[in-house]
DNA sequence: CCACCTCCTTGATCATCGTCATGGAGGCAT
DNA sequence: ATGCCTCCATGACGATGATCAAGGAGGTGG
């Protein structure tokens, strides 16, 4: 009986008892995708929640030891990396269902710090556990392969973006694809509010606080979307995807 | 005994001997790295070596199924991936011991064309072999877990550079990078020639092949390297180390 | 040896976007 | 409320690097 398990676990658990995997409406995105009910319970039993994160506060700092890996349960984050004297870099946004921390494998240090943008609840997986537990189960390592080739995956756009695309078109790129990433979650891709400043999407995308601004305005006044501070209304997601292509 | 092993494999396997990992000179930089003896026989085992390919032969095209991952044995290739009506977009250079493939586990597609720059030898390692040889040797599953991870890795330094960094910077880091892949691979971090083009390496930094000739020519006259054609020389290679560094 | 093609270089001009500067708006604590 | 601070918007200007144009160098096949 799940109710039992979880009590025997302790109150506080059994008090959050649907932080367990089997009853997480992100099942179907996370880690245990793939995963049938028994196996699910032996991956959830190397999961450690964590009290929520409040918005700045850090999930893990830049060169601190690789030990887990993280899924985000609900909220955002940000991956920011800071090089030398430079300024800070942000790598990454994060929503729940993505997996943090993966490039810390190697070097078994974290390569940059990640920050919460707002309330944020993560699931802690220790690596070490993991790492055993998919040998046991070929469904999650083979899921822990596709998650970190879909993240090359991704990076590779990322490095068209900034390599070849305009700044609109950068825009319009990451509009439409948070519109698709809210879409997946079964959140409205249509009217969303964006967790990160301007400056961290222009840090991000390559651009000046102001083009972002400006780009913003310009969007507006085209009718492709509304903006009223973090409040997005997306009014022609059809144009904005064509915008983020980069056929002109 | 290992020869008759090879033996058993027919004629062309006996004469390449060479070609198996204990013999291999990149064994400590490539995936077997952390195999004992025993262990990199199994791991050899399942490994295809391949007719070489010529300078502009595709070892996979963009879209083509999944099925393996690469371990350059010798020579080069860059990665290009093509998007809608846009032009090509090289992603990645590839130098003896690197992994390519990667990033088509997740869809079972290979994202981007890989294609020789010069005369190249890879091993073909099927990856639902790998994988189930990854489920009995954990040594392996860690460095394949690391080999991904390291790429993550990079991705994010190139996002930086592409974002960040200025037209001298990127060909600045673009060479004391390379410089030291060779170093790391036995050869002189000082002399070099490149396998691609000026055009592969501006389309690969975000910039104009146009910027690369000027660039080249100021680091030329700055004294930091000398060039010609195709054949490099790093005459100071703390300089541009500094000037690939972000700090002005 | 010549012709052709690709690759590379160099110059001139132009556009995009960054920088600088300023002002407004909204949140938060006192 | 009031003040402060961060975040955001908008204008003016300038620089970095793209584009356009032309020519040279080197390799390859006839």
């Amino acid at each position: 009986m799940p109710v039992n398990a979880a009590n025997a676990l302790g109150k506080r658990r059994s008090l959050l008892h649907e932080t367990r995997c089997q009853n997480c409406s992100l099942s179907s995105l996370c880690l245990p995708l793939a995963l049938e009910l028994e196996d699910m319970e032996q991956f959830d039993a190397i999961i450690r929640r964590r009290s929520p994160l409040k918005k700045g506060e850090s999930l893990f700092r830049q060169g601190s030891a690789f030990s887990s890996v993280f899924a985000v349960r609900s909220g955002s984050l940000k991956q920011i990396t800071t090089e030398g004297s430079g300024e800070d870099q942000v790598t990454n946004f994060y929503l729940p269902s993505e997996l943090v921390g993966l490039d810390g494998i190697d070097e078994q240090t974290y390569p940059g710090s990640v920050v919460a943008l707002e309330t944020t609840t993560v699931c802690e997986i220790p690596f070490d556990r993991l790492d055993h537990l998919s040998e046991q189960l070929p469904e999650l390592r083979g899921q822990l392969y596709r998650s970190m080739s879909k993240e090359l995956r991704d990076d590779r756009k990322m490095m068209r973006l900034l390599s070849r695309k305009t700044a609109d078109q950068r825009l319009a790129s990451f509009f439409s694809s948070l519109s698709d990433r809210f879409r997946r979650r079964g959140y409205s891709p249509y009217s969303f509010r964006l967790s990160m400043s301007r400056a961290d999407i222009g840090n991000y995308l390559g651009l000046a606080v102001e083009t972002v601004s400006r780009i913003l305005g310009r969007f507006q006044q085209q009718g492709l979307v509304e903006v009223s501070g973090r409040e997005v209304n997306i009014l022609n997601l059809e144009a904005l995807v064509a915008q983020a292509q980069d056929e002109h």
